[in-house]
DNA sequence: CCGGAAAAGATTGCATACGATTTTTGCGGG
DNA sequence: CCCGCAAAAATCGTATGCAATCTTTTCCGG
């Protein structure tokens, strides 16, 4: 795949950060899978694309290189990152450290207003998995990881959202990569269950279905080392 | 204090990004206080300092800001971070969280080779307490720090060595800010009972210890609002 | 026909230049 | 003497240029 055959928005808000905007929008195509992971992003190409210099491109990629989303190699350029699987284990390590942890804190300080939030989240998420075809499957995954984002948000820590943000945008990247099938659906129904949780203030279930819900997104992924990983990356780079 | 009464020592290893060290030169300087919270970091100034364009300058105080040690205002410049009581509380919420799942996971990869490393680390902590003098406080807080930064190296977990990298550089930042006294000797002995259970391979104490030891570092702090917030920064800005 | 070295091309690393925005300075009026 | 406003200085945001490095192509000897 080839960035240039994407088109990309315009950057809208010009009067904020364009670097930003453009780490936005690179971020969401590569949690989508529109951007396969190994692609090359060059700075001149980037920045043609976003119709600014190299100096903000690189600005964007330099961002994105340390959410772990793009890695860069010195006087070669900036790559889609290509999880491997022990980088794919310690994504869900760290979840499975933070994530019930950000549960019993947001249990703690919802409102009716987060609890309508949740609803519309996964009132969505509920009508993607419904839908059927390529596009569904990755807004299905864009949109089972908003529903932890927001949670993040709900637990009312910056630090630990920032982190939130970092894990789950690597998560996406490692499920498309490595997941095998429909675990989404059995994972939008815990998603269901733990807004339950959290409605009725249960913190200790919530932070346990978060625990289990981890588990589940972990267990259906196949983190088997493929049969020729060098040859793989040497012929997609 | 102003970023020009200090000589940074020249950057060794030019082979490497010039970026990177003058960020890591930065951070030194910022955890040790020897670059005040809300000193200016001009990119002219910090180009000027280790002979490097406002390019690579630039790259680097975008680094920090992302660590959170640095806040960048548009058009305005960056300044040393100067943490809020809220983002101090956030910092060790963060860290009470992690903490105790990184000594868990430390307990079951000791090696002796760790086990000498900590010792080392642990005499070289003693030695600053020992002595006396504000460059000695300085030291203690760092060596204090690198204890848990040692201990998140061994847990085997990048992404978590990296949060945590991030959290402890925020503490000490705190700390100077909000620290009130010699809480460090006290910590020095918590840190001798971690590495002993951490030896034991008793990982529920580990945990627990570092989780009591967490506790008391903020118990140390004193983190009601100053009060004048406002004009102290209108005065060092 | 194949392997390897050299040249051509592409891309990054870095410095510098210029317009835009903010802050400071200087001055005249109240 | 103090306040408001305009000009000057400082600083940032961004584009662009050049050298260094890496990649690809080409060409030649075996």
């Amino acid at each position: 795949m080839n960035i240039a055959d994407q088109t990309f928005p315009a950057v809208d808000s010009a009067n904020e950060d364009r670097a930003q905007a453009i780490r936005d929008q690179l971020r969401d195509a590569i949690v989508d899978r529109r951007l396969a992971p190994g692609t090359k992003l060059s700075e001149g190409e980037v920045g043609t694309l976003f119709d600014v210099s190299r100096t903000v491109a690189r600005a964007a990629l330099q961002m994105l290189s340390f959410e772990g989303l793009v890695r860069t190699e010195r006087n070669r350029g900036a790559f889609v990152a290509n999880p491997s699987p022990e980088e794919a284990r310690q994504v869900f390590a760290s979840r499975r450290l933070i994530e019930p942890g950000i549960a019993i804190a947001a249990a703690g300080r919802m409102t009716p207003d987060h609890v309508a939030a949740f609803k519309a989240q996964l009132d969505e998420e509920g009508r993607f998995i419904a839908e059927r075809g390529p596009n569904a499957r990755r807004s299905e995954i864009k949109a089972s990881g908003d529903f932890h984002l927001l949670l993040a948000s709900v637990a009312g820590n910056a630090i630990l959202q920032r982190f939130m943000e970092e894990l789950v945008a690597r998560s996406s990247l490692v499920i498309a990569l490595y997941g095998r099938s429909g675990v989404s659906s059995c994972g939008h129904s815990e998603h269901m269950n733990i807004l339950e949780a959290l409605e009725n203030g249960d913190s200790e279930r919530a932070s346990a279905l978060m625990l289990h819900h981890i588990d589940h997104i972990e267990a259906d992924l196949d983190l088997r080392v493929r049969s020729g990983p060098a040859l793989r990356q040497a012929l997609e780079s």
